[in-house]
Parts: structure tokens; C-alpha cells; sequence
DNA sequence: CTATATTTGTGCGTATGTATT
DNA sequence: AAATACATACGCACAAATATA
């Protein structure tokens, strides 16, 4: 392994290419330490900003993550993940069960914004409760959803969900076991510190965030949720035609 | 504006901080030139280095955008963009006419691979056109698109898109103005750089990736495309369940 | 528990290269 | 050709978080 330190391509992006050659052949297991920047700097003959430079182009590729005072570790691209290039979502969702295992974390009561409001067909300021849930497979946690109730039409629904931690139960004792999924909206973004950390993964990486809204039979909205999924983990596979 | 430079937040992180709220009051135009790193370095009175922090950050936030020897820009972080947070994607399209604004740019043959083949159900090596599209509104590229089209059932495609350079057109042409959208797979990554630039948008912003497969009246795939949407200026709306 | 070493994070000053005006 | 503006690289110093003796 050697520089070309005369022309074209900047020292770091030699250096960024090398060590990704490197993780990417699979001698480093996911999660394995790093070399050290000292070592890096030493072993390159640069500069340790310049070994920086090319650490901080792993980051962002997803390949390393950087903790402070203890050093840079490979991280697993998207190792033994459930959804493959092939796999139909609703199937592994299905099959896996995973509705049963999605987790309900925390429950609290807000009041209704402007757009919640609306979504929900309830007025600006009416009590909503608004609870977070985990959903994993295998093992790994690959998406984190922020759903909001009518409290109003859900009475009682706070405590149905500190008691069961799932949502259909909880509806499904409300009178509500036959929901429908109205629409969903799809989209990408870039996480945000807390949402890149329950996920697991680096706030470089893109995610999808979806909004949906469910109805009773009735037609009367019954939760608006928002989910964010590890971007190039999943795939959301949706049967028909979505935009023409 | 000053800076504390005495605890907590990193020097560049109040900087960023600052040009930001500046950025987003409105107060600079997207398009306008920004300072100079020099003038932002005699303003905050930091290293240049430390500017360079900063913009960077801005970066890949999105808002302003950087060319070598010329100047850093602010990025018109969506304006004018056509799909709002509640528009439907659906109904934007059709009631702009999308469709038939759908540039079709370069044909050409290929031979399918192994994935080619068996989304298309044709054999390995069998050929192939290949053309790339770009949609827009408003005279704003939103969309890049590659479609594959297997040319043993679809005779002569390749010089109907270069005659008429519409999809649409050119499968009616051939009998097939009747098809069907079989599924749509979501995914969210960040863009290559060619991607990134026929977008126009900046590599650290992500982008909503579909692949999709049409079929023919009689369930033979017709065309499978891969599409690329500016990320965080458009929502897919999904009728009913994706994944439940 | 404290002291020390290790490792990453921030910031400055300087110098030089490359692209644009 | 010269000035301007961003890009890369080095070296030094110290801070902050963590690990270890």
C-alpha cells in the first residue's frame, strides 16, 4: 500500500479507499476495533487530520462509527439483516410475526397541534396519547414509530397500552379488533441524533419515514403514526401503483 | 453574534449555528453567493479552518452548496418545491400531467443480467433496451429514472422511444397501451454522484429509491424501472396497507 | 478511588495546490 | 498574468472522554 502524494487524488481519499478496500473484503468482522488515528497517521506517513479526514469519509459511508475516548469500530453493513433485495415486506413482517413483537415503550398525553388535529378529525388542543414503539427482527432493531390516539374516541386507551404494550390488543379492547390503513406517505430523510441512536446506526444514513393513518370501520381516524425505518435495511414493498 | 469560547458547544458548531438561523430566516436568497471563508474567518474571528468546520456542516444539512474557486452558495432548501407535505403524490401527477412531461434522454441495448432476467423472466443475456428518464415540475427535476424493456416481446421498442421519446407512447404502439403496475419496492439511500447531479442536488441529501415491475394485460413483465425522487421535496402516497 | 495513559475532538498558524475570475 | 477563493496537508497544543494501572 502506497500514497501517490504528486498528483489528482488527495491523500485522504487514497487513504478512505484503502481501508474501505479493507473492510469491505471482510478481514475486519463488524464491530471489531480500528486502528487508532496515532496508528493510522504512523502507518500512512500523514498527518493525523489528514487520517481524520479519511476516517470521517468511512463515517459517512456507514462503514465505521467513531466513539470519543475509545476509538472507531468497523460497523457491520447491514450484516444478517431480514429483508433482502428480494424479500417482500409484508411477507417477513407476517411471517416473522413481528407485529407481536413490536415493543411499546413510553405513554404520555399531549394536546393536539394544528395538524394533528386535522389528521385525526379532532380539535386543536384535544387530548391525544402518544406512545413510542421498537419493532425488531432477529434481533434487530430496524424501526422506531411515534403513534398518536384520540384519547376522546379511545377512552381508557393510556391504560390499555401500559397493560398489554401493544397496540391491536389495546384497540381490539376498545371495540376496534377491524382497523384499516388509509394511506401512507413515504419519504427520506436524514435521522436525527435520538432516532439515529435508537436504531442503532449512523446519523449519516439515510432513513424512511413513513406517516400513515388508520381508520375504524366507521371511517373515523383512529391513529396517525409516524415510522422510521433503517433506509437501506428495508425495503417497503407495496403491491400496485403508487404514483401512476 | 458572539461566541462562547469557554464550555460546552465547539467553536464551529456555534458558527454553524449562526449561519443557519441566517440561512433559514430567509434573509439570503437561495442562489445568493456567501461570504467568503476569509470574511466569515475575520467575522467570528476563528481560524479559517474552523469556518471550514462550519460550512461543512451547512453542507450536509443541505443548505448551501460549495464550488472550488468560485464560492459558497445557499441552497434553496425546496423552494417552490411541488409536492407539499400533504399533497398527494398521485393527484400532483396526474393533474400536472407528469406523465407526458417525462423527458426520455438516451437508449441504448443491453444484456440482461441475472437479476434483469429473472424481474423480466427472459433468459440470462437476453437483450435489453435501456433508457433513462427525467420527470419534472415546475421546471424542477425531481425525478431520474432507468427502465428496462425486454426486446424479443417488445419488438422494435428502441426506435419507437427515440421517435416518440415517451414511454407510454411507445408501449401503445406496440399493442401494450393497457398495463399494470405489479409492485413497487421503497428504498432510501444516499446518491451516487451522477445522481446527485442530474438531480441537482447536493450527494449528502438522501434520495427515495423505487424499483417497480409492469406487467402486460396477461401478467408477462413489460418493463422494469428503477427511480430516483429528491428525497426530502417529495412523499410516495400509498393507498391503503404496505406492510399491514 | 486516584492518577496516568490512551484516544478522539477542537482550534490555531502556516504553507502550498488548484480552480475560477 | 494576477488576484481571489476553495482544497489539501503539516505541526503544535490542549480539551474531553475513556481505559487502565
Amino acid at each position: 500500500m502506497s500514497l501517490d502524494r504528486q498528483i489528482g487524488a488527495a491523500l485522504w481519499r487514497q487513504i478512505a479507499e484503502a481501508l474501505s478496500a479493507e473492510i469491505c473484503s471482510g478481514a475486519l468482522p463488524p464491530g471489531a476495533r480500528f486502528a487508532t488515528e496515532s496508528e493510522l497517521s504512523a502507518r500512512f506517513k500523514v498527518n493525523r487530520h489528514t487520517v481524520r479526514r479519511a476516517i470521517q469519509e468511512l463515517t459517512h459511508q456507514g462503514l465505521v462509527r467513531v466513539e470519543h475516548g475509545k476509538g472507531t469500530f468497523v460497523q457491520g453493513p447491514g450484516i444478517d439483516y431480514p429483508l433482502g433485495p428480494r424479500t417482500r415486506f409484508t411477507e417477513i413482517m407476517l411471517s416473522k410475526g413481528i407485529s407481536p413483537s413490536r415493543k411499546v415503550l413510553e405513554t404520555e398525553r399531549i394536546e393536539a397541534d394544528g395538524r394533528l388535529a386535522e389528521l385525526l378529525n379532532v380539535a386543536t388542543g384535544a387530548p391525544l396519547v402518544c406512545t413510542e414503539t421498537l419493532s425488531s427482527a432477529n434481533g434487530q432493531t430496524f424501526a422506531f414509530s411515534i403513534h398518536y390516539f384520540p384519547e376522546e374516541r379511545l377512552p381508557g386507551i393510556a391504560k390499555h397500552l401500559e397493560a398489554t404494550r401493544s397496540i391491536t390488543a389495546s384497540l381490539e379492547q376498545l371495540g376496534h379488533g377491524d382497523y384499516r390503513r388509509e394511506w401512507t406517505r413515504v419519504s427520506a430523510e436524514l435521522p436525527d441524533a435520538r432516532i439515529a441512536d435508537v436504531l442503532g446506526r449512523p446519523q449519516s444514513r439515510p432513513i424512511l419515514k413513513t406517516e400513515s393513518l388508520n381508520l375504524a370501520t366507521d371511517g373515523t381516524p383512529l391513529e396517525f403514526g409516524v415510522a422510521h425505518f433503517s433506509g437501506d435495511l428495508c425495503r417497503l414493498t407495496v403491491e400496485g401503483a403508487p404514483y401512476d
